[in-house]
DNA sequence: TATTTGTTTAACATATCTGTCAATTATGTA
DNA sequence: TACATAATTGACAGATATGTTAAACAAATA
């Protein structure tokens, strides 16, 4: 449908999508995307000449989706640090829920070729370091007016990130262990984020 | 050293773990396993066949690894509930310390093939099911004698998981966020370790 | 020593995958 | 219509990977 109408050189990029996104750049196979995408693999390469350059374009993209979804993380200024950090929690997590392939892909392509991890220093200097900053100087804030406990801001950060991604990056095997105690998966994923409000809170928030 | 002692046979099992838990099963190469090992490829097939054999004999060896380490979690049976999760805590940290490619490893080579996640049902059901009917036992008590706040094993052991593995899975990332705020990564680790223990002891503590 | 068994290699066969090219068809434009 | 440009395909070339085989070599054994 949305494939279809857009023209065969979409098809392919979108084609292309799902099999880097499910299986990393050395396992997806140019035939298959063809195939996929319903066009001969003659006409990949037309458009697209190599298999690195249409792995590029995806890559780059969903790091723009990556900073995209950081970027934004500590806006709403008119609320209380802690109401922030709840809801940067919750705006992450369904983020991730929507995009449950992205850590994962980022994660294995950008260990198993060093080189591309260049292109992540940049974002990250200019958009998590001033983001750290920031945070820390609220952190330091509401630790002396009594309201929370001392952290620092990357410390925080890795805390969140690691209890919002391991759940979607590791899910088959997160399904093991707690397949039959809830109804659905969404009801799943509701009680996880409420975990993960939950359990940041505490650590924050002076008793 | 260890290596040459034991004969081309073994030589070619150490090649292939480096480089099946580098790589994956897809980007790894049989020639260059036998290259690594420092013989003719053709040796790797008379030894062990093929690829698929030799990876199935890593994917095994890592397996029960990863039994072994959920195995003993909850031992230590003098201990009060909450000292015997610190020291879950720490010994499972630890444990990722010294393999720190493992959880990748397996994460990744489960999800691609599905038919190898039937591999951990029984491992799940022998070994985690009990774990956590009896750590939801022991959390129960607790929390009827007001000592911990109310959660659900698997939640618990959900947040264990995430926290402690995040940081080695995506350790080039994580470094990116965190470097030069640390002297070395040995030091990075310990305060990782205590952070965690601290959010758990935090979640779980009742004030 | 003769024979068997296990080890090792070079060469080969086969398959798969990436990428190219020449030829064909469709589309748009002067 | 004539011409140019873009889209599309089948066939092919080259590279790389897995796996086999026959033959050479080494080691143990009778």
């Amino acid at each position: 449908m949305n494939t279809e109408e857009k023209g065969k050189e979409q098809a392919i990029l979108d084609a292309a999508e799902q099999e880097f996104l499910e299986k990393g750049f050395d396992a997806a196979k140019t035939t298959l995307i063809a195939a996929r995408a319903g066009v001969t693999h003659a006409l990949l390469h037309y458009y697209y000449r190599t298999k690195e350059n249409l792995f590029n374009m995806i890559l780059n993209q969903k790091i723009e989706l990556l900073k995209y979804s950081i970027t934004n993380l500590l806006g709403y200024s008119d609320m209380s640090f802690l109401e922030r950090v709840r809801t940067a929690i919750e705006i992450h997590f369904d983020f991730l829920a929507k995009n449950p392939q992205l850590p994962r892909f980022l994660v294995n392509e950008l260990i198993h070729k060093p080189m591309r991890m260049k292109i992540l220093e940049e974002p990250i200097r200019q958009i998590v370091i001033p983001l750290l900053e920031k945070a820390q100087q609220m952190i330091d804030l509401e630790v002396e007016r009594g309201i929370i406990n001392p952290i620092s801001a990357s410390m925080l950060l890795i805390d969140i990130a690691s209890l919002n991604i391991f759940t979607f990056a590791a899910l088959p095997i997160v399904r093991l262990v707690t397949t039959p105690a809830y109804t659905s998966e969404h009801a799943f994923f509701e009680a996880r984020k409420q975990e993960n409000v939950e359990i940041i809170m505490r650590r924050l928030q002076r008793k």
